[in-house]
DNA sequence: CTTGCTCCTCTAGTGGCTAGAGGATGTAGC
DNA sequence: GCTACATCCTCTAGCCACTAGAGGAGCAAG
């Protein structure tokens, strides 16, 4: 068997860091790997794969609960991929939701912007819009 | 001089819930109100347009801190009105950003959920292409 | 043997609130 | 006056996903 790697190099390996990994380990997220004699964790392969694949699904905005499920089904190669489908719909439809959101607002502060930068506060359009948003 | 208003007035004519008045109180976005002899907070129709003025900017995505300069500079009507721009563009640029990122995140979660639910876990496309993603 | 890196644990902080405990006060109806 | 009930008070802790830092032990190279 190979030796098992130190924290470091594990962070290294999977570009999560050291803190994060023990952060992970605190919440469940990783397993709790054996202890050298100088109390110092080791990891091997298998460990630095999870932590890719939870880095990948961070990238992709999964929250940590939807990687919790999407970790547990990626052990149970014999079930049905529905769940896992169903977790990144419910995902994709939030991000279009948001970015739905967050062009409105664009459009908003674009309003407000788009008069020039001249004159005093008194005047200022960005206060004045800000100040009198309806309702 | 018209009476103070409690708290529960006020967070309903300004649409900012109680606990949250409170808090802004604490972090010192809002002014620390007299109290009544009953110990209880007074405010006025002032407190209210601030209130209003704070969950506008929210409301417009700025962060409290955003707010603080803003309210800052809304009570100097001479100043000229750069700053209040600035933070307006600021904000607007970072909007303009998470959209990008947030379309370019839709696209692959697309791509990754396009091919059908058909199948077991271990044919699931989801989990594949977390686990293998680009690195 | 010293320097400097990595590792350990533990605590506290980030932002912007929200929830709840546990108690005091105010108001309305009878 | 009494009884509900709403509203107010303070204080603490929790949310998410980490990050930063203190304070100390160990290990490898020169």
């Amino acid at each position: 068997m190979s030796q098992p790697m130190p924290i470091g190099t594990v962070s290294r390996l999977a570009g999560v860091k050291v803190a994060t990994i023990r952060y992970y380990e605190g919440i469940g997220l990783l397993p709790v790997p054996a202890r050298t004699g100088a109390n110092r964790r080791g990891y091997d392969i298998e460990d630095v794969r999870r932590l890719k694949f939870i880095r990948h699904a961070r990238d992709l905005g999964f929250d940590l609960n939807a990687i919790r499920q999407l970790l547990a089904l990626a052990g149970l190669p014999e079930q049905p991929c529905d769940e896992a489908d169903t977790i990144a719909r419910t995902h994709l439809a939030a991000v279009g939701q948001k970015i739905v959101q967050l062009t409105a607002l664009r459009a908003e502060l674009e309003a407000m912007v788009e008069r020039g930068t001249h004159g005093r506060i008194a005047e200022c359009h960005v206060i004045e819009v800000i100040a009198n948003l309806n309702e």
